[in-house]
DNA sequence: TTTATATTGTCTCAATTTGTAACAATAATA
DNA sequence: TATTATTGTTACAAATTGAGACAATATAAA
């Protein structure tokens, strides 16, 4: 939704939107921004349309600054949705209708959209969401405890969450949700989120460490009682929208223990 | 490009459409499948458009059926490409007119499209390509070898075996590219053109078969002069558009060495 | 028929990585 | 000053992988 309410159908290219699922993290576990249009009672992802004229990409990039006030974000294209019957007239007429817009129903709000899923991650304290002339809030809510949202955005989300599980050692995943500098504890806490388990403490030190992905910095003096911990950041060269070439050498992504690993068996023949 | 020219643009969904790299695997090298437009110089991926009332998966089912004549294909959607200028009209317009229609510059085919992008393994010696009618060939190209393709169509090439290969370990390759009954050096020599670099032998046996993936038949006399190598197949549960939870217990996706597996660290407190 | 050859399947053992627990260091609190 | 929780590191056992050796054997060559 933009904010020069009434859209102009000539200035967006028909039956294509785009929704982003914001993933922050909040010390402990991971939150989603979600939006609540006014006067309906309705729930769903920040999404937009795709100017006539601009990048796909452009477009995502330029309605995540819109709602977060961020700009640089991390963002990544997930999937996109394209069931026919994903989207229904009824709640996109009750939005319009709240706003004072009495729709025709050849609408082209109200017509079928296939919409281009991305995630964004970010550093939860550094946001401040804004809700546009839409909506009422844009709230973050932990992932397990979502309100009802509408269309497919329930499915989108879960389908962010098992692309971000997949991605968790190939991608910048820590980088872009954890401040410039944090702690091992936090690093894990990270992990541990995306991937719902708890994993050894050691021995994810030991890893981290010899990955060679970290600058260690002088001690936090946290105020807790007992040992301070050290701060880490993420070396400069993984840049963000960079798919880290150099973490393939560090990093997998498979869950258990009876692990094939393609990279164990490269050939030095 | 459906065979029912010319299309009539209230059937389709403007502005989107879907590109397919079809995967076979020659027996040492992976093909894919190419159009070439006649009396244009054309060559392009095969790709179509998205009926009004059709779910974006089933229309790309659809035509890839039309093409191949083969259903029940391994399809995996792998990423929208959506800048504005990624389809030029000029290449458009020339395949129309060789076609007999001379299109008005406001066109829809001439229009701005987006793509999404589909990856389609398939077993190369079942296949019969057959060219449609916009068509004069239908033809597997080395990927190393392809001609020059139209708009951003070497780029979706890259992005399907960068994508393929991230997913070597996690997704049902080996099985569609390979026929039901294959031996254990036909498996490897896949893995080995999708990550593009040669595999120890007998360690990829040794993990392949402790995976618990493959059931092993009688031998197969394959008429080499040497020992003749037993036959494989992989296990039933392992369903064609089912991503492997149970290869997630056996299988990863880095390259490297130094390796930090996430799987690894899994808490057992 | 016999020998040679290339490939296959398995095994061995060293090298490396991971699982697990122990332990010292230490910042705040009692 | 003693206590407590957490952190960083180490040690050693267990498991996995790297690298090569070797026997088995289906065909080709002699």
């Amino acid at each position: 939704m933009r904010k020069d309410l009434p859209m102009d159908p000539k200035d967006y290219l028909p039956h294509i939107a785009y929704d982003s699922v914001i993933v922050g993290f909040s010390g402990d576990e991971l939150r989603i921004l979600i939006m609540e249009y006014h006067n309906t009672g309705l729930f769903a992802l920040p999404g937009g349309f795709v100017g006539v004229n601009e990048n796909l990409n452009d477009s995502v990039r330029r309605g995540l600054e819109e709602r977060t006030g961020l700009a640089d974000i991390y963002l990544e294209q997930f999937y996109t949705f394209g069931n026919a019957k994903r989207n229904k007239p009824a709640p996109m007429k009750k939005i319009l209708e709240a706003n004072g817009i009495t729709p025709e129903d050849n609408h082209w709000l109200l017509d079928r959209f296939i919409s281009v899923a991305y995630y964004a991650l970010i550093n939860y304290k550094n946001v401040m969401p804004t809700p546009d002339v839409l909506s009422d809030s844009c709230t973050w809510y932990p992932i397990d405890k979502l309100p009802k949202l509408i269309f497919d955005h329930a499915d989108i989300v879960t389908k962010a969450i098992e692309t971000l599980r997949d991605n968790l050692d190939r991608k910048l995943v820590g980088m872009n949700l954890l401040p410039k500098k944090f702690t091992m504890k936090e690093l894990q806490q990270v992990y541990e989120s995306i991937l719902g388990t708890k994993l050894r403490r050691t021995t994810f030190q030991r890893k981290m460490l010899a990955s060679d992905v970290l600058v260690r910095y002088e001690k936090q003096y946290s105020g807790g009682a007992h040992k301070a911990p050290f701060l880490y950041s993420f070396k400069k060269q993984n840049r963000v929208y960079t798919k880290v070439k150099s973490m393939r050498n560090g990093f997998s992504a498979g869950i258990g223990h009876n692990n094939f690993f393609t990279d164990s068996l490269l050939s030095k023949k």
